[in-house]
DNA sequence: CAATCTTTGTGCACGCGTTCACAAAGGCAT
DNA sequence: ATGCCTTTGTGAACGCGTGCACAAAGATTG
């Protein structure tokens, strides 16, 4: 679920794990909650339960950031919160442009969990010269034609995908190239970017997939009989022509 | 990321990885892919280059399932998407119910990449009244009252949550009550399962504030001047030292 | 049938992430 | 102050995942 192509060997990020990083946003919601409760400290067990990970697992990766815990007592609440909300970034402003104003893209658009943490949705942009104009979510959809323009005008760095898998990569090549350095990519798309420009994918389609492994494993432990089928020897076309079968091109043959 | 709560110890897939798990559906995918442009045979290579994986990860991964390859020639495509779906349980239908009609819910009925492979959406289930009866793609929207006997009716055992978060865990329970055993959660909120339920996430705001992180990183590479601004102080007893690790400046005394 | 060439399958080593277990540190009561 | 009790911070061991590098296997050609 990392960067798509590129490979990843020196993310080392400044001697914080990447595996922590992962979790700090869910810590941070925790403590947010904890916050909003007007709890003024909390234990590394009672934080670790709330955020569902083991309690050594969370100090471990508090002790990355520094040693801001009182032994005997527990953590600040408010002090911690400040703490990872700096380390993550999320003191200052974050313009998020949204490609793709289909379902999912409007989905996003009023997610409220955007605006909750310095993330902004400071423009909407689809190919559809029918939509320009329209109003998602209180914001105007723009025209395709115009990306490069909006990026830069608006100083967005984050860009999210949410278009047909066709368009994925073009629409990508074109974020990056307007000054884009992170993508996050709802298309079903392996999409392949340069150096230094940061993918994080989240595909729906997978999670149910592995969910079916698992599910599958479940039911077979009873019954083991299943019987094996018969499997397509060689170039069997199974008639499929589903409609999600329109991702064009990908590598050379 | 994995089941919320539960410890994931005895997790060991019948001898396949988990990380292999997770990666079978992109293989599925690029494999797809070559199917529908009838390549009959592909290299470890160029499946690897498409799936956007290591060659060596990929054949290892494959190794796993049974020796399906050919030496001197590759993998024969159509075969190798057999086996594939066949262990990830695909050559079975999934009814899939999605509890939480909004935005996200309405954009995931909608989603062509559920009915692609093997899942398909047998239930649309909300809370709000109003919206009973009321067909949101094609499927009409029935109301939590019922949730129960639509679960068994349908023989439904994978659950999509997409409500908001504070009826997330009521939400889950009666899932699980009613006999679901695998669950996708899109709600911002640790869900706890009892054993042999797993739960996988899918967290939108999370993925977002760790592209912040790197982003932020990349921003301060250069210029690592960036006022700290005024940490809210508390419990800080005995005036401790900054131990702070990089550069913050601002400790109490 | 033998030689050559391609590509798989895998043993091995390495690094990251997780977990345990405990000493050090601080609060609190006496 | 002194001693006890709670909780942090972390050294160390362990296990999983990744990638290298190569021998084995089969196709192909002469």
């Amino acid at each position: 679920m990392a960067t798509g192509r590129t490979h990843r060997p020196a993310t080392r990020s400044r001697g914080i794990p990447e595996a922590t990083v992962a979790r700090l946003p869910l810590y941070l919601r925790a403590l947010t909650a904890l916050s909003e409760r007007s709890v003024p400290t909390v234990s590394s067990e009672e934080l670790a339960t709330a955020a569902g990970v083991n309690s050594a697992k969370l100090r471990k990766d508090f002790s990355y950031l520094g040693s801001y815990g009182t032994r005997g007592v527990g953590y600040d609440v408010e002090y911690l919160v400040y703490q990872i909300s700096r380390e993550l970034g999320l003191t200052q402003d974050w313009p998020v442009a949204i490609v793709g104003i289909g379902n999912l893209g409007a989905a996003l658009a009023n997610y409220g969990g955007f605006a909750s943490r310095g993330f902004r949705v400071a423009a909407l942009i689809d190919a559809d010269p029918a939509m320009a104009g329209t109003p998602v979510a209180g914001i105007p959809v723009q025209h395709t034609d115009d990306l490069d323009r909006i990026i830069s005008e608006n100083g967005v760095s984050i860009g999210v995908i949410t278009t047909p898998p066709g368009a994925a990569q073009q629409v990508c090549d074109r974020l990056v190239a307007a000054g884009v350095t992170s993508i996050l990519n709802f298309a079903p798309t392996v999409l392949s970017v340069p150096e230094g420009v940061d993918v994080r994918k989240v595909d729906l389609s997978i999670e149910l997939q592995i969910l079916a492994f698992h599910e599958q494993r479940k039911a077979g432990e009873d019954a083991t009989a299943e019987d094996e089928g018969a499997p397509p020897m060689r170039a069997t076309p199974t008639g499929r022509k589903g409609p999600d079968g329109d991702m064009p091109a990908v590598m050379p043959a």
